[in-house]
DNA sequence: CGACCTCTCTACCGAGTGGTAGAGAACAAT
DNA sequence: ATTGTTCTCTACCACTCGGTAGAGAGGTCG
């Protein structure tokens, strides 16, 4: 509100909506103008504060994942202390784009119409904590307490993927669900357990012990039934 | 090659290059006259073929529908006979997108783009044979040979956007994981790999005797059991 | 006051868009 | 030869795009 603050005000507004019309629209098919409007501005008013389109796209993106960088401490505690791991993080994580389904979208339209410009700012700020959670995984994995079989990258990157694309169709998607009365809040929130439920079966041999953070016991396994001794070198 | 398929054949050739641009650019980021250079010829002729962009575009998407009607009597097939209807079905539809990423990017596209003019398409296309997929997690549940708390639309629907959003972003989503001196496709080989066994581990209650096509005891509930003693799988 | 700064505006630019008009080439049927 | 069909082309249209020029409003500071 105070004149010093107005301009950097006004920026913010500028994002919020080129976030969202890019997130509806994508890059190209939101115009300036457009967003200007949505504003309440015109549209070389609009390029005193970004100098180009492609500077609003860079100022969008940086936003977002500066969104993004508030959440990675949290993700990291989670994924370095205690039973529920596995909980925390995944949770976190959804909530981010469950939160704003338009920052799914624009992940989602920004790696498919630049994925060379995205490969830099996932080396830099997905792949350090990922890295985290493959060692969680193999440690799980020599405890006995996830799948041996898992491909500990590629299980993370189709859990993102999940997560990601699941966020930002989440409109779309209700269609492949016959109605049956159902609202759209009670519809995403059935797809959310679900995704939850899917995750932790792919990666734990007992889903439901490892959602209460039940600690296995590192010599023997909980149950009496384990793998057999000739455990496959993997 | 004869004269009266020649007109057939060029639209065939418009379709192929249109259907490639839409998926890499986006449908207003590909413009008729760049379409129309990839073929050979200029725009007027093009619009010849297809009196609108638009029209163009309903085109490509009923080109993509004609292709996926041809896989899926062999899923219908599939998904009502024989012991490993997970497997074929799984499978058919991964080769489906994975053999022309471009189907599953442009569908991806189309989703964020037009949810709602995408909606009928996919009620008309990919509904019914859910629905059937459905019915036999259920009666799966009921066997105890899939996890009990299923949801099964959701659960569908979390494996088909697993294979759409995979394969649409299979070469933005190497970026994840660190290059390791492994080639592209051994990358998405492993990423495929890794995807079936999460769809599986998700599904049954015993993944490996599923993938042999055993036929789990019906008399026994659920059985505690996690793995079965061999696992001579891979 | 005048100089300066921040910010918004109208007017305009060149380039590119989807789409049209209409001529002509090639060929077939009469 | 004539007519008609199929297909491609050049030239052009109105419109929108991202971006610029430059004036002016409002405020601050000397």
């Amino acid at each position: 509100m105070t004149e010093r603050s107005k301009g950097a005000d006004i920026s913010q507004q500028i994002l919020a909506h080129a976030t969202r019309l890019f997130a509806a629209r994508g890059f190209v098919g939101a115009s300036l103008r457009d967003i200007a409007i949505a504003v309440g501005i015109r549209k070389p008013s609009l390029l005193y504060h970004f100098n180009s389109k492609d500077e609003l796209r860079r100022g969008v993106l940086e936003n977002m994942l500066s969104h993004w960088n508030e959440v990675v401490p949290r993700l990291l505690k989670a994924a370095t202390s205690g039973p529920e791991q596995f909980e925390a993080v995944a949770t976190e994580t959804l909530q981010f784009f469950r939160s704003d389904p338009d920052r799914a979208r624009l992940l989602l339209r920004e790696l498919l119409d630049r994925p060379e410009e995205m490969r830099p700012l996932i080396e830099q700020h997905v792949q350090p904590w990922t890295k985290i959670i493959c060692d969680y995984i193999r440690k799980g994995q020599q405890q006995g307490r996830v799948h041996a079989d898992i491909d500990p990258e590629a299980y993370i990157v189709h859990m993102i993927n999940l997560m990601v694309s699941g966020m930002a169709l989440v409109d779309s998607i209700v269609a492949l669900v016959p109605p049956e009365s159902e609202e759209r809040d009670a519809i995403a929130e059935r797809y959310v357990v679900e995704l939850l439920r899917v995750a932790r079966a792919g990666l734990f041999v007992d889903p439901a012990a490892a959602r209460q953070g039940i600690d296995p016991p590192d010599v023997f396994p909980p149950t009496p039934v384990r793998q057999s001794s000739g455990d496959p070198a993997e």
